[in-house]
DNA sequence: TAGTATGGACTTGTATGGTAGATCAAGAGG
DNA sequence: CCTCTTGATCTACCATACAAGTCCATACTA
């Protein structure tokens, strides 16, 4: 969100602005695009892609269903180092929480669900997860800043681990699509206030 | 499979050889990494992915997930005018099966599967469908060679599109499943043939 | 003989110049 | 007043040159 929705990038600017040449900054535009965030229009220019409701739709589809198979899996088996960590992860979480830190709370929130699937030995489905994450979290960025939405994080995070721990996939999956629909919860009220970052 | 897993690769190479610079091979090379079909070693050279059955794994789960979503949306609604269209991608995959014609049946398989995501509003999640799908195609190009194989894909098929329209959406997750749970037969077959693909 | 430099032949990574295409504004012609 | 053309100025795109790291065969040394 640095570079808001919309914004015009061009190859050249950034590479001045970041001290590069041309050539390595096309090459991360092309991966950005590959992922969705950046829009390249042959000859023309690039552009930070609006976000799209649609689109977020089926992002978050596709994000809870890749999540769900990851906690399904976690309840068959889970590797115990991380499950210890995991405490640690939550910890650290609900104090951001309480203090409100933003960037403190989300980059346990990635913690989380990273140890999740690298725990339940999906690695490679997380990396998946990562790409449409990072649509998810523009949204987030606008909207997870009151106390209140950071306490439910924590919560739904705990439902999530005591479901695992319990070995109940029913469960943990109901946990997993619960907390990821919260992101429904938000996007009218971002698209009302932010109409600019839509298309 | 033109060039089989644990192929050196070079940019010069692939320049000469398609008569472009190193520049655009390169950033083809990038985005393939993205995937996961090559590995770019800085400073060392670029080798063809081999097959892991590790990865294989995961690669299936993840799949199976974002397919069994787009399924059960296509429940939900489906575009009638691609409901239509797909009775003649089967028809032909079902001829192609008759004659053995690989080409033809692999290429209606891309067909039949993006009809569903299109049908069911789910193209985003198509385009995340289409990375795992690579992988899984490598597998299945060494394997999809005898005509019971290919029966039972498009028997397959028509019991995922009949599920859909019964509006049945236990039944369609259940059929896509099974549909995609074929390649685990044959995972170790080919594992014992050609040990070189993998890792 | 074993171990260690060393130079050359690779590799990917980066920088830069030039090209083709797209856009837009100003001006000519109807 | 509208339409079309033209040219300047953007853009991403591509080719080329250079830099830096890796590997390996060879030669040299203890």
């Amino acid at each position: 969100m640095e570079f808001p929705p919309g914004t015009r990038l061009s190859e050249g600017e950034i590479a001045t602005r970041y001290d590069v040449s041309r050539q390595p900054v096309r090459e991360a535009l092309i991966s950005l695009s590959r992922i969705g965030l950046v829009q390249v229009l042959p000859q023309r220019g690039t552009i930070v892609t609006r976000i799209s409701t649609r689109h977020m739709m089926q992002v978050r589809i596709a994000r809870e269903a890749l999540e769900s198979a990851i906690v399904q899996r976690a309840c068959e088996r889970f590797d115990g180092v991380i499950r210890g960590s995991i405490d640690a992860i939550l910890e650290t979480q609900a104090r951001a929480a309480c203090e409100g830190d933003y960037m403190t709370i989300t980059a346990a929130d990635s913690q989380f669900h990273a140890a999740l699937a690298t725990g339940a030995d999906c690695e490679m489905i997380w990396q998946m997860v990562l790409d449409v994450k990072a649509h998810m979290d523009r949204v987030r960025h606008l909207t997870l800043q009151d106390r209140d939405s950071m306490r439910i994080l924590v919560e739904q995070h705990r439902a999530i681990v005591d479901a695992i721990d319990q070995r109940d996939p029913e469960k943990a999956e109901h946990a997993m699509r619960h907390h990821l629909m919260e992101i429904l919860r938000d996007l009218p009220r971002v698209l009302a206030e932010r109409a600019d970052y839509f298309e």
